[in-house]
DNA sequence: AATGAATGAGCCTTCATTCAT
DNA sequence: AATGAATGAAGGCTCATTCAT
């Protein structure tokens, strides 16, 4: 028993968003159609259906699961004092945050255009806003704030704009990562 | 006489490039359809493909126009010595070609999904690298090479990402710009 | 009850294939649109994409229906000797066959341009080509093989070509059969 | 004088009549559109709507120059005594006529779908019943009156049909005249 | 003798979505 | 938990044709 077959009962929601994400993060979203999501699972698109109430909701349901942490990290960030050791651990966790969740931020990278139309584009902006007011400092010279706005940026990018640089991906990470925090802490000691 | 029923007259090109990179870049490139485009200049959909023979060609076109500054900069730095004050002036006037081409890099930037899979997106590629190969010092520690990508990134973008920061846009552009030249610089300098 | 409403559930396929076939051969292929046939049956046309992939597919469908008996004709003649008698029956059974396919092949006939290009093409090439092997003999004088050819050929062309006869059809099909049997037989008697 | 320039002086009607025939007989009528029949003689469209009122006009134009000569033929047939000699003969020249206007007879063959919907598919008719009223005789059996289409039905399809058919070209020409010839024989001399 | 610019109609195809079963 | 059948809207594109110049 719990054989293949009793395994799938229930997984099917899941199994349709793992698919969406890699085809929507592969192609884009709009180029991305339900019929090729459907076919890939061997299952009809009226299937999807049962499932989600609309294509939208299917990205929703993969933000909402894959943004857990994101959000655990902005409700400790928020508790802790602004100093920079706090600052350049947010961003270190943060790093580490997205590199579970990469497909789906190089989807959102790729995909602004359509992402700020749809509901979550909101969603993502928030959580943003909330990042960004945890390291920033609103009273910071603008090139600071530049700074910290750019190392979040440099940590979401990272990985595909890197993409033409060889090297091992996991120092790659590792040099993103170095970037990012030498900026919060340069902007954290003043210009 | 030769008022503007006349001016007009010629015209049409350049004016469906105009209409187009604005809803390019509003609305994402799939999400504008050539009935929109044709609509607003008042032509049929027929009337666009007398002037290109595909959508994307009008892309092409829009992208040749105005990236042809970029490409002289390329041919500049190409033949220019290694020095930082190259790489300074490079990334310095990198900054102020976007800021004219600045729509463009804005739908580049946010609609990099869809860009792939066409034309353009190798064309865009192509320059990126040229240009990062005259910044970035190939034999450098990769934390540095990751200065200077993300140096060129900021630039493109600055604008649209730090479009919830309150400040006068000309007072972000510098910003932007300072922070992009500390990259570079430091970078040259050595981690 | 089983009335028509139900009848229909599941016929919408071959009513498809047969609404087709008639316009197909009416009024050539191109020259019908796939909003002609699904206003005929009264569905949309995005109903005709449910059944078939595209339009082509459409024209597949029915040949492949109609054409089986023609392969199995083919498949008994191969395994014959290659007697008088065979060819005669061959041709006997092919003029059957056709009837029975009639509209099919009076497409094929009048829209050769047409088919050449598309994948039926070839399929009908391939058993013509069967065809004339088993009543043809490849030695003989070439006069004898255009016999051959053209007994098949006036099969094919028959009944539409002689539209213009006034005529008994039945009679008009006799008559044809008997003309290409004549040719056969003529082309193994020698010239 | 008469240099290039001059001979193509009036010379864009023929030349456009040469092309399109071309195109049509390759492609079929539907398939070829202006624009290309335009490019391949790289004028524009709108020049080809100089020589001629409409697509059909170009093909009319065709078809009465080269079907002159069989014009005379009718015209010629007609006026001889019904003997087998005069209907051997017709067959003959119609042979001859035929091989000059080779592309445009392979044309109408392959359209028939599309020409019985033109003017020019009114003006073959005639043109057939005119000369099948020369060979053919009404009183005659069923079969005899068939042996005659066929033999003229033969000689259009002839080179075409017989394209998978190895051997010299002119040698093809003589069998099928041949087997024609054979066939109006029969029927004058009876079942 | 021919072009440049444009149109209106229509084409094949795809998509997200619905709903009875 | 999922399918089969279908829809309405729209999309990109092509075509024959027109007309002022």
């Amino acid at each position: 028993m719990d054989g293949s077959r009793h395994r799938r009962r229930g997984d099917t929601r899941q199994r349709i968003q793992d698919v969406a994400l890699e085809l929507f993060s592969d192609q884009g979203y709009e180029k991305t159609s339900l019929r090729e999501i459907a076919e890939r699972l061997d299952v009809t698109k009226a299937a999807l259906y049962y499932h989600f109430k609309t294509k939208e909701d299917i990205l929703i349901g993969i933000f909402g699961d894959l943004t857990r942490p994101i959000d655990e990290l902005i409700a400790w960030g928020r508790e802790q004092p602004h100093t920079l050791a706090t600052k350049q651990e947010v961003v270190r966790r943060y790093s580490e945050a997205l590199s579970d969740a990469g497909p789906l931020f190089r989807f959102m990278q790729e995909n602004q255009a359509t992402v700020r139309e749809l509901r979550i584009g909101e969603m993502f902006k928030d959580r943003m806003l909330e990042l960004s007011a945890i390291i920033r400092d609103v009273d910071a010279p603008l090139a600071d704030q530049v700074r910290c706005i750019t190392a979040l940026f440099t940590l979401h990018a990272g990985m595909f704009a890197l993409r033409e640089l060889k090297a091992d991906p996991e120092d790659k990470r590792k040099a993103v990562l170095e970037v990012a925090i030498d900026l919060v802490t340069q902007a954290h000691n003043g210009a």
